[in-house]
DNA sequence: CCCTATATTTGGTCCGACCAATTTGGTCCG
DNA sequence: CGGACCAAATTGGTCGGACCAAATATAGGG
């Protein structure tokens, strides 16, 4: 899914694959558009587009002598879907501080829901807790709510720049790396203490509890994701081309 | 700075500026490529090149049917600089939701760094505080001192996601907010409280402690500057148009 | 009123061309 | 030999017109 099957997404997706994997340094001056376009068998308006894609992602820096490759570390956050989903499997450190992150934004947004939530808000997220201490055995079920639950804090904590954020995360991570079936899986007594430490600080209306229990969620979830990942026997491949 | 003068680029502007002031409602259509070229007296490749980058921010999505406007909160955080610089003066709210994110983020990669460093680093951190304790009372010093802390504290995290979720969000902030002489002026006693809390936290390799820290810092800090837009007494326009 | 066949519109791509600014290469002078 | 200077080739930005396949709008028939 996703693969807009335009001319000029495709030239985009294999020079960035090129710049990620190094076959150029820093500064290094791409070919011109015109020789893009003769080398892709494309016309040049259709290399100028896909061009504009990478220098909008950060990866080139496109002036008038020419498109300068611009270091990894200054790109915007739309380069790592591409760079996890180079290699075979999804690099696990980067994965592991995709998550990390993902929690650390996931715990604000907690805090300031359970700050800001009115009584009828803060019973729906009670709820959803009670809803997912039943799915404990339930992985597929759990992963579904827990997703449904952060929507709902999300709505409730009122964040545009944390809820924008998650979606460039969002669209780099779901789309790059959920799909192959990695299946982190975290010890049910984990989750339960989780799961337990969570109702009880909703009870108290304890924000900073709340997004404590947040964190160590995504920190085991990044645990489980990590090793999910190394024992991936690299048997499933073939996703969507 | 940062104003590219190409046509495609103020074409973008403006369609984005029409979005995101309200001309459109979600759904809408927007006007044919070839209408939009008409109206704005260029060639459909401008055209489609503005859309494109619409596209990639997630302000309207381009289909054989036509371009059609998202929902703002479905966009990318590429839209939150714009957003910001709408009006005359940046929505405080906004502005009070940018800082305490980046704070969170700041946070985690405090943490992450206080967690990995070795000695060398730990000492280059904790010499950063000391400086910035004799600034206390240089307000533009001070800001300057910060940020070659936290870029410090960026390298030894090493946590590429952070670095590029910074990435986005400077290029959306900086460039829009921090032009205005909005001067953010924490309380002496304050500041004095925060660095001497990180200065122990770094002593005792205290990660959640420099993480708790450096959220306050920025707790203040969007305070602070939300206080200055605030009075901020619509003088001073002008900025780069 | 619903469903189908046709005409129109729309985005994606291509080609060839022009302009202004940059890069490149060579030349001339000290 | 080295540096300043000038002209030619290159490069990105834009334009205009053109074609195609898919989607939309329109008219027609049940």
């Amino acid at each position: 899914m996703s693969a807009n099957n335009t001319l000029s997404n495709e030239i985009a997706a294999e020079l960035r694959r090129e710049i990620l994997t190094g076959h150029y340094r820093e500064g290094d001056r791409l070919a011109s558009e015109r020789d893009l376009a003769s080398r892709f068998g494309a016309s040049r308006g259709a290399v100028r587009e896909a061009l504009s894609q990478l220098e909008q992602i950060g990866l080139i820096d496109i002036q008038l002598g020419g498109a300068r490759v611009q270091p990894i570390g200054q790109a915007r956050i739309a380069v790592l879907g591409p760079l996890m989903a180079l290699g075979e499997a999804p690099d696990p450190a980067l994965v592991a501080q995709f998550l990390q992150t993902f929690g650390a934004l996931a715990a604000l947004t907690m805090e300031q829901a359970v700050s800001r939530s009115d009584q009828a808000q803060m019973n729906r997220l009670q709820a959803y807790v009670v809803e997912l201490e039943g799915l404990v055995d339930d992985f597929a079920a759990m992963q579904e709510k827990w997703r449904e639950f952060f929507l709902c804090v999300r709505d409730i904590s009122d964040n545009l720049v944390v809820q924008l954020i998650g979606n460039d995360l969002k669209a780099q991570f779901v789309d790059q790396v959920v799909n192959p079936a990695v299946r982190p899986v975290i010890a049910k007594p984990m989750m339960r203490k989780i799961l337990a430490s969570l109702k009880q600080g909703l009870d108290q209306k304890d924000s900073e509890k709340v997004g404590a229990t947040v964190r160590q969620y995504f920190e085991e979830l990044s645990l489980a994701t990590t090793q999910a990942i190394g024992q991936m026997p690299a048997l499933m491949r073939q996703k969507a081309s």
